[in-house]
DNA sequence: ATCGGGACCTGCTTGC
DNA sequence: TGCAAGCAGGTCCCGA
């Protein structure tokens, strides 16, 4: 489900159920996540979450003391329930707030985190991640430097969450298209102008999908359950076979990085 | 350092 | 209709 605008959309749903309330007490149904889940966060006690914030996909609650780090991994989602309602399959853990809400994390695929962070900001995870895309003021040159000697394909190296953070398949697939650049091309290889280019649409392509709430494929919804309208803007992801939006060539697919990719022969070059 | 591939896990879709 | 294979938004870790 996640990438930066999921995340994002997330944050911005849950910020208002829980910033200044306080966790009275975590229920963790199922610890086996990506990583098993922290004890410390199992066991929280009457703390208050002074913010709720975002780094990369990550997601951040902010105590007194420390901060609890979460991931969505492929299937995560979080929402704000009322405290009574039962939990359901995959409803793994649950932080309980005063005045009767909850905060239920849900993940089928098992591949997110819930993680203690001793001290704010200082995690292995966090460490060595990229700049925030949309608020990199020369994302363009950036990774043109980064760029640099690398021969890896340049949808992979654009979701190297090293290089710039919170672009993943979905809008790593719809950025390139918007650039009009093949997803294959070495890296190394890709001019300035074009590196310019790109970081124009990832902006563009990110910012979009916030504003719409996210893309909404099997997972996705937001706290209230509502879908993501980004999926009806997707030009390519997903849409192998099919012709294409602006010439209307059958658009290809491929394999990059294990992960499927899809783009225009003929406007994409 | 960089690269490719395997691993983690469940559920839905596809094809025989 | 039934079952196995294939595929899915992520990313860490390993060996070469």
């Amino acid at each position: 489900m996640p990438e930066l605008p999921e995340v994002e959309t997330t944050v911005r749903g849950i910020r208002p159920w829980v910033t200044g309330k306080r966790i009275e007490r975590v229920v963790v149904r199922q610890p086996a996540l990506r990583w098993p889940v922290s004890p410390e966060v199992a066991a929280l006690r009457r703390t208050r979450v002074t913010a709720v914030s975002r780094r990369a996909k990550y997601l951040l609650l902010d105590l007194a003391q420390g901060q609890v780090l979460l991931h969505l991994g492929m299937s995560g989602g979080l929402r704000v329930v009322a405290a009574e309602t039962p939990p359901g399959p995959h409803d793994h853990v649950d932080f309980h707030l005063d005045q009767g809400y909850l905060l239920r994390f849900h993940d089928p695929r098992r591949f997110g985190a819930v993680l203690w962070v001793a001290s704010p900001g200082c995690h292995a995870l966090l460490a060595g991640l990229g700049p925030e895309p949309l608020e990199h003021p020369d994302l363009g040159r950036h990774l043109h430097a980064r760029s640099r000697g690398r021969s890896v394909a340049l949808k992979q190296l654009i979701m190297d969450q090293r290089i710039v953070v919170g672009v993943g398949n979905i809008y790593a697939q719809e950025s390139l298209f918007l650039a009009g650049i093949r997803p294959d091309r070495p890296a190394g290889r890709v001019s300035m102008s074009r590196y310019l280019r790109l970081a124009e649409a990832i902006q563009l392509v990110l910012g979009k999908a916030i504003d719409a709430g996210g893309t909404t494929l099997r997972d996705f919804a937001d706290i209230h359950g509502k879908p993501g309208y980004f999926v009806q803007d997707l030009q390519v992801y997903g849409r192998g076979g099919e012709p294409c939006t602006r010439c209307g060539k059958r658009l290809s697919t491929g394999v990059l990085g294990q992960r499927s990719t899809v783009w225009c022969t003929n406007c994409q070059r």
